[in-house]
DNA sequence: CAAATTACAAATATTGAAACTTGTCACTTG
DNA sequence: CAAGTGACAAGTTTCAATATTTGTAATTTG
């Protein structure tokens, strides 16, 4: 890792203890760089706005959720299986984040917003790790989907009182109604 | 009607023309008196505060949506097709509402959410009307529920995306989407 | 006497001057 | 010369004083 590499590395840390000590309205640049020991102009030499290094943060913070569900994905075996698990995952993770520190979640959730594109890759990574667990399921005759990838919008769409941010924090969805609603989609799915 | 239920309604009327002409943060009390030259203590006899005053105009505003798929839901014949007409008219509703003016109706929103009690009669209101088409469904043979009031808040939560007031401000939501949506849940209603 | 009013306390919102934050640029340093 | 700084303009936020709003109670009116 070169030095330049390193500091930008250093920075979103910094950025990052900011959110979760301060919140996201107290966060700002000036604070970030004297935490490190330099001046703020320093930061603009590595990010372009704090737009751009709070997106960089809002990134990885995605893929803490996203990551760890490849597994299933590239899991062998039953489809439908293996995306009731998936969802499972994916809502289970959510729910956990938020009761485990539910300000942390809404700042890292303020922060995202203001990411428009950030959170489209994140959806969009999503959708496509549905969409391979919908093609496995096509090829073994499980499903009956035409069309994968827009299929996988729609179990998204589907399951946005389960995942959405907003849903999540404000009531902590029922489990049995989230596993009721999948199994429903898994039905449709596998009916012709 | 008597001369205080007539005062009552005209202090709603004129509740709703402040919230339609100024929004629902420079909606007081002291004006909506104003404007039916009455003092604001007056508007405190009919109602016991400015939050009761405002969850009836927000329950009349939410019968706007509900009231109108009555139709459907008394309708005789084909239950499935009568489930995909109520939720195509659910959705367009809201679309409509938002498309004609998104002002008004992120003001009715932000009142609704208000009066937390209104807004959850509203949803048992509706899921009771799903509940009944289920039931028809279930009689006729053509659903395999069991449970027909369970499976409306599966239903409604499986199509939050399309008809809450958060998600049709946000993006209007794609019509072919909702549609895909609830014929893959009706696939999964009419499946063993 | 039911309907409405005036007058008031407590809570809440507005406002504008002062302080802070973002972003840039010419300049310094190892 | 790549990494970093100090000083600054423009935009935004904060804070305390001021004003408004909510809700109550004693009193008036048709």
């Amino acid at each position: 890792m070169d030095a330049a590499t390193d500091t930008r590395e250093r920075i979103i840390q910094a950025a990052e203890d900011s959110l979760r000590r301060f919140g996201s309205e107290k966060t700002n640049v000036v604070d970030v760089a004297r935490a490190l020991g330099m001046s703020h102009a320093n930061v603009y030499r590595h990010f372009r706005s704090k737009a751009d290094l709070l997106d960089t943060v809002a990134a990885r913070w995605l893929h803490m959720i996203s990551d760890p569900l490849t597994e299933i994905v590239e899991a062998k075996g039953d489809a439908a299986g293996r995306l009731q698990r998936w969802f499972r995952a994916l809502f289970d993770t959510k729910r956990r984040m938020v009761r485990n520190d539910p300000e942390l979640f809404a700042t890292y959730h303020r922060v995202a917003e203001a990411s428009r594109s950030v959170v489209a890759a994140h959806i969009a990574e999503l959708e496509g790790q549905i969409a391979h667990i919908l093609r496995d399921g096509v090829a073994a005759g499980t499903f009956v989907t035409v069309d994968p990838s827009r299929t996988a919008s729609v179990l998204f769409a589907a399951t946005t009182a389960f995942h959405h941010p907003h849903f999540v924090m404000a009531r902590a969805p029922d489990p049995g109604e989230a596993d009721a609603v999948v199994d429903l989609l898994i039905r449709g799915l596998k009916s012709s």
